[in-house]
DNA sequence: TCGAACAAACCGACCGGTCGGTCGGTTATG
DNA sequence: CATAACCGACCGACCGGTCGGTTTGTTCGA
């Protein structure tokens, strides 16, 4: 959270991303109309321009705080975990427990940018590899430190990645609890999935 | 498969839902105009709007029609599974299996109707809920007749239909291989998941 | 068997509205 | 007074949907 050049021009670029990260999240990147995010800054169209090149640099640039906000809130995270699976637990329940309750932020991550077409496709490419990345680096050091049995690290964490992204995305759709009720069950199946079974119970064939 | 009424408009409007999941998968929902659908189509725009009301509506039939294919697939894999947890594991592969090798499919279920802005999320919505209803009632019987211990089904449930998305999500960004690949992965830690683990080789408190 | 009469299917020019981006001009700032 | 910051009218392109009109198919009476 350094780097914060107090330039006029620098406290304004941040007044906009503030209010683009509003309005993007609320409308949809698409049914955002860049006069809306002027609106909400008090500022004309033709100011927003002056700051940034495009509406699509702009949602990119939202994008890129709020991943960054989220990936040092996960290494902290992971840092103070006591083993190395703990660590990925900890990852999981860091985004959980980061967009919880704030429908804003997990709708414009997981969602609101879509709209945008294609060419979104790379930067969300991008920023899931970044969090997959991240738990995959975790299951390798416990797998190296004989914490967990050898297991494919790069699929798992795309698993885990996908299984709390769908929790989040289903929770915001309906207005259910929120997905830390669901944090427990998280928790038991994750931790379940990277240790083989006992033997089956009673199953057949 | 029945109720194919071979009336002429039938047909028609068949050969413009077959163009039309041509050219949302390749465009998506937004940037595919509905001309585009009548080239394909060799038909013009009045044309199709004569069997469509709007491009919504269209782009509904589309997806509906695919996941009525895909969810009596699954069914059929369902079925001739021996145990309900086999059944579980059956609809998920069913699923990869059905997808894996038509990206173009893939694409339009998975990415390419969030375009369409906030109308989507309900059909979205619609549509996963289907698919986690038939994995979640699966896991529920299996629960029932004793092969599992009890669990949260709702939830696991969503975990694994968001585990193999997101697995073939990103197959579709990256051209990397067949996410088949990855079933092997997928079925243990699915199975692992269910079931409680092992004591902990060596775990820190 | 023919063709008038009617309807279904289809055409494509056009309308209306939206919105990203521009640019000449105006106001703050140092 | 020079430069940065900002304004907002305007341009140009796009596209969903409409609608008057043409074509194609069907029916039915003579």
């Amino acid at each position: 959270m350094a780097s914060v050049v107090n330039t006029n021009s620098e406290k304004t670029r941040h007044r906009i991303l503030d209010a683009a990260e509003d309005v993007f999240s609320q409308m949809g990147y698409h049914d955002a109309p860049v006069e809306e995010i002027g609106r909400v800054t008090s500022m004309s169209k033709g100011g927003i321009y002056f700051h940034f090149p495009s509406k699509e640099d702009l949602f990119f640039s939202v994008l890129d705080r709020l991943a960054n906000r989220l990936e040092s809130r996960i290494n902290r995270a992971v840092e103070s975990a006591p083993t190395h699976v703990a660590g990925a637990e900890a990852a999981i329940e860091a985004v959980v427990n980061a967009l919880a309750g704030k429908r804003k932020l997990a709708r414009l991550l997981l969602l609101q940018g879509y709209s945008m077409g294609n060419s979104f496709q790379q930067t969300r490419a991008r920023i899931f590899n970044r969090f997959a990345g991240m738990i995959e680096r975790q299951l390798n050091l416990a797998v190296e430190s004989g914490e967990l049995p050898p297991i494919d690290c790069k699929v798992a964490a795309r698993i885990w990645l996908g299984a709390i992204s769908e929790v989040l995305i289903h929770w915001l759709y309906s207005d259910g609890p929120s997905p830390q009720d669901t944090l427990p069950t998280l928790r038991q199946m994750f931790v379940n999935s990277l240790t083989p079974a006992r033997a089956q119970p009673a199953g057949v064939a």
